[in-house]
DNA sequence: TCCTTGTTGCAACGCAATCGCAACTTGTAG
DNA sequence: CTACAAGTTGCGATTGCGTTGCAACAAGGA
């Protein structure tokens, strides 16, 4: 499943980024496999830093151009879980969005139906075109919550 | 009307900045009248400049200084408008959300009932406690959309 | 295998935001 | 009205995320 999953992510990659003109090195495919396998949302540094133990000469400024591209081409989502530097998740096909707990700081994922219902909302009753939509809650979660 | 919000912001900011055994100060005075009269969404730059107008010793350690405070107070609203830095906006009671123009760079504003029914609706259904929501749109306004 | 051209690593840089500290204000107590 | 304790300011230096210029390198088509 995950084998399955994992080929299909890479394999998409490859060809979006072949598609570009551009090229599949050894970097792309470490840091592509990477966030794939990641079990949590990473920023630029966790990237880096688990990147680099396959890969000990990858540099950081490899792994701000390579989300970049991948950004540009809509295979990763930025996230904005804190105010100081940027997350990073594969995206995929169901909308959602995150919810981060402010007291153990656990990121929990919700469905975004509502989110497409206010998008079609504001299509329909005032006439813009809705392009990106970013929704981050932040609160005390169920466990926290409950304590 | 103006006048009597204007009265009734700055008496505001003053009965909690006081209240929080803190100063009220030329500085704070200035900035507070600037964000309450600006007609849009000033970043700290432009707080800062037109600010500098009415003091020109006032620096931008105090911008952001004062920014702080009012955020942490509640009185003003942190915006995200753009990736590369914040706006700010006096704090209103009515709940909204905002849409930027990737053409034309409007802000429009919409009211946000629908962010209400998310919150209340994340709170029965899974337990957690909704603190903040940061819901940000793009896309193309009504006028760009028609063009 | 060669050659064109995209990519990388490195170090320098850009820029929003923060901080340390001495000088200065505020507001209250006397 | 005055003195004084404590909060605030301006300034310059600094942090930290992210970007960029450039020479060396590697992908991949001919």
């Amino acid at each position: 499943m995950t084998q399955q999953d994992s080929q299909t992510f890479q394999d998409r990659a490859r060809s979006a980024i072949r598609a570009a003109g551009m090229r599949w090195t050894k970097q792309r495919e470490t840091l592509l496999d990477v966030i794939e396998h990641a079990r949590e949302h990473l920023d630029a540094d966790g990237l880096y830093r688990l990147a680099r133990e396959r890969d000990p000469r990858l540099s950081l400024a490899t792994v701000y151009r390579t989300l970049g591209v991948l950004k540009r081409q809509g295979l990763v989502d930025e996230l904005h879980l804190s105010e100081e530097h940027h997350h990073y998740e594969a995206s995929s096909d169901d909308q959602h969005f995150h919810f981060v707990c402010t007291s153990c700081g656990a990121v929990t994922e919700f469905s975004a139906s509502t989110v497409d219902r206010l998008r079609k909302e504001l299509q329909r009753e005032h006439g813009v075109v809705v392009q990106s939509v970013d929704l981050d809650l932040a609160g005390l979660c169920a466990k926290c919550a409950a304590a």
